[in-house]
DNA sequence: CCCAGAATGTAGACACTGTAAACATTGCAT
DNA sequence: ATGCAATGTTTACAGTGTCTACATTCTGGG
């Protein structure tokens, strides 16, 4: 019998916000009112995701450790290897949520529309607000912090990825012989590299002049996508 | 006389080369062919600089440590302190050398040509260039990893930087009529998104299909920025 | 219902990191 | 020559990632 009675004072730090992704719809795990402090979390494995975003959000990258991560989440410092093999687990955790919300905020902006240039205006759109409105997703997404090269996003039941949907509206709209014919590719390289540009310019603050708010941002971005698709109409000057 | 021989096999990892910036210009300082022992480094600043980026470019951002620097630089883990504040401080220093090296590449790629749409393709495609071909420094110019503001890179003598160069390329273009005229900023924009957006997704690996080597990446550029251009000229449709 | 094993969380340890303070060595200007 | 400023070294400390051994709780088959 050692160690009886000690260290009765953890588990204050649950329940958080279930911010992104699988929007509500965690099984039946959390939340009982009374945080009486139950040993086994409930869900600790989202949790540690959460908390990671969190920290990443209030006190940049450089703070993340597992260790901050694991307090905020109201556990020890090694629990978060039950659930992650890694830090880099866990990282690729949080990228893989954010791949996931990138494709569903891009397939709901692009519902409304049915024209295929709208529809590739609203998916241009909906990319450069993710970043915007989720930095720190977006950072660990495409940031510089993977050695080994990261599991391909778990794209559930046919719904389409981020790419993909750019893919298939750039495909449409030269279908419809709206935007120039030919190879596909480049075309998509061009979109998917000015949404990705001003993504990131957004994100890692370079655009120090223009104003900085979300909604600036969606104006911004509707410019851009407009200018974009602009240039990639088909070549009917005479 | 407290531990008096001590230590004499330190001082090996001597000798990098100059990869970057201030190509060659060093005061005096450096290299002595035999590198006997001597207490003081000669240009410790830049060593320390160099294998930074070393390190980075050969086991990845996740390994760059102070210490793991020094080592490389052959000094102890507190020498670099007495050059710069902080690890920030190192990474600005980096960071610095980059932006001032990708103004002088572009500089470099567009001094052949007159035309102001040449000189535009020119700027960009030295752009992604840079990013292709130094991405540990393009990395940590545009990476999350600057906690504090970073600090504006000194362009020596009037020299113009990347930005200040693509600005001017695009005016030159509207002026001479090539380029649809208004306001300079969404089309500078435009064209700083679309390079940043290639060169990011080039560095970060996200092009994986694509090949990968340095001249895919120098066509593919080519091929971006013409359609770029393309995109921005007057519409003369009709 | 019970209880054995599987899941999950904890405690402790180790090597490594960033950073600071005190000290040692060297170069330079007077 | 000497004293000071610049530069490099030692030592120390708290925080980190990760491992191993242990404790607690959950779950399903008798």
């Amino acid at each position: 019998m050692r160690r009886v009675l000690k260290s009765r004072g953890r588990h204050q730090a649950r329940e958080e916000a279930r911010t992104l992704a699988t929007r509500g719809k965690r099984k039946q795990a959390a939340e009982a009112p009374e945080d009486k402090g139950r040993y086994h979390h409930g869900d600790l494995r989202q949790a540690l995701v959460d908390a990671a975003v969190a920290l990443i959000a209030e006190e940049g990258f450089g703070a993340l450790s597992l260790r901050e991560v694991a307090r905020r989440a109201g556990v020890t410092h090694a629990a978060p290897y039950r659930h992650f093999a890694d830090k880099e687990a866990l990282l690729e955790a949080v990228a893989h949520e954010g791949f996931r919300a990138m494709a569903r905020e891009m397939r709901e902006r692009m519902a409304p529309h049915t024209g295929p240039l709208e529809r590739l205006y609203a998916a241009g759109e909906a990319y450069v607000l993710f970043a915007v409105r989720h930095p720190p997703h977006f950072r660990v997404m495409f940031g510089p912090h993977f050695t080994r090269p990261m599991s391909p996003p778990p794209e559930p039941e046919g719904e389409q990825g981020a790419f993909t949907l750019l893919v298939s509206s750039i495909e449409a709209g030269q279908a419809a012989g709206l935007l120039r014919p030919g190879e596909s590719r480049p075309l998509t390289l061009t979109a998917w590299s000015l949404v990705h540009g001003l993504a990131s310019l957004f994100v890692d603050r370079q655009l120090g002049e223009s104003p900085q708010g979300a909604e600036a941002a969606e104006a911004l971005a509707r410019v851009q996508t407009r200018l974009l698709v602009e240039g990639l109409r088909p070549p009917a000057r005479g």
